[in-house]
DNA sequence: CCCTTACCCTGATAGC
DNA sequence: TGCTATCAGGGTAAGG
């Protein structure tokens, strides 16, 4: 489950090994993966051509600037990795994995997969006449970027003051915040000490400011030991993470708290799996 | 408007 | 051991 720093992790990956080199080609084995153009034809006619500038990222959204070979504008490629979705670059020869969603192939045999197991992420070509925010819609909801000036503590206090909803609840929320998933949540809950079903409006300036300082502080030392912190994530090249090493909560139900010894509880928010200490989070 | 719930999907795992 | 039911969750649409 990629959330900010695995995404960002992947971006400096697609940097290193993708940039300025003229899209051949591609195939689409499951149409369901584009989101927008929803044909294969009309995605991949957009693609074949053009080369790819820079990679940006956007809360969990992956997008590349593209350009055609005479340096016209040639739109945006997007990424949305969602649960299980993957990047992987290698040769073109490479065996296919049976869920590889979609191929982009590069000069020299080499070649970008779109690999994805339960087929939630999609893939937008945007084109060069439209802004990436009326085709990729997901983008225009989106909350400041949590490393950035913009999420500063005087906003995350305002934000969480004008609404009822659970902490847990508002930080998955990408309109509040962009980029984190449930496994960070949990941790920087679990951080600053807050149970997550405490009620938003009712933190006091201290436990905001501490969250305000968790959230940034995880985010930084997960995508300094790139991004391979508590999820099962692949890097670009396919070496995969030290999975469940450091959550310091996520998925330890019942295993004693690694301040207190309390066993970690876990309970449903919104839908959504929570754990937490009932003696350090309060 | 604000908030919650259902849905999509497949591999892993809990439970019988 | 082997089978089945449940769970996992990001974003979006529909419902309350």
């Amino acid at each position: 489950m990629p959330e900010l720093p695995e995404v960002e992790t992947v971006r400096r990956g697609l940097n290193r090994l993708t940039l300025n080199q003229i899209v051949q080609g591609g195939e689409v084995l499951l149409e369901r993966t584009l989101a927008y153009p929803v044909s294969m034809q009309e995605f991949l006619r957009g693609l074949r051509g053009v080369s790819i500038t820079s990679w940006q990222r956007r809360g969990k959204y992956l997008l590349a600037p593209l350009h055609q070979s005479d340096d016209r504008p040639g739109g945006w490629l997007g990424v949305h990795l969602r649960m299980t979705g993957q990047l992987l670059w290698g040769d073109r020869e490479d065996p296919l994995s049976p869920h590889t969603r979609v191929r982009l192939f590069f000069p020299e045999g080499k070649e970008l997969r779109f690999v994805d197991i339960r087929t939630f992420g999609k893939m937008w070509w945007v084109p060069p006449d439209r802004d990436p925010e009326t085709i990729i819609t997901g983008l225009q909801k989106l909350g400041p970027e949590p490393l950035t000036d913009n999420f500063s503590p005087i906003y995350l206090s305002k934000t969480l003051a004008k609404t009822q909803r659970r902490i847990k609840t508002v930080l998955l929320d990408q309109q509040a915040i962009a980029g984190l998933g449930n496994i960070y949540a949990d941790e920087v809950l679990f951080k600053s000490g807050i149970r997550p079903e405490a009620i938003a409006s009712h933190l006091d300036k201290k436990q905001v400011d501490r969250l305000h300082q968790a959230i940034v502080e995880v985010l930084e030392t997960a995508i300094a030991k790139g991004g391979t912190t508590f999820s099962n994530f692949l890097s670009l090249l396919g070496v995969p993470g030290n999975y469940g090493d450091t959550a310091l909560v996520y998925g330890r139900k019942g295993k004693p708290c690694l301040h207190c010894s309390r066993a970690i509880e876990r309970i449903k928010i919104g839908g959504r799996s929570s754990h937490f200490c009932p003696q350090c989070q309060t």
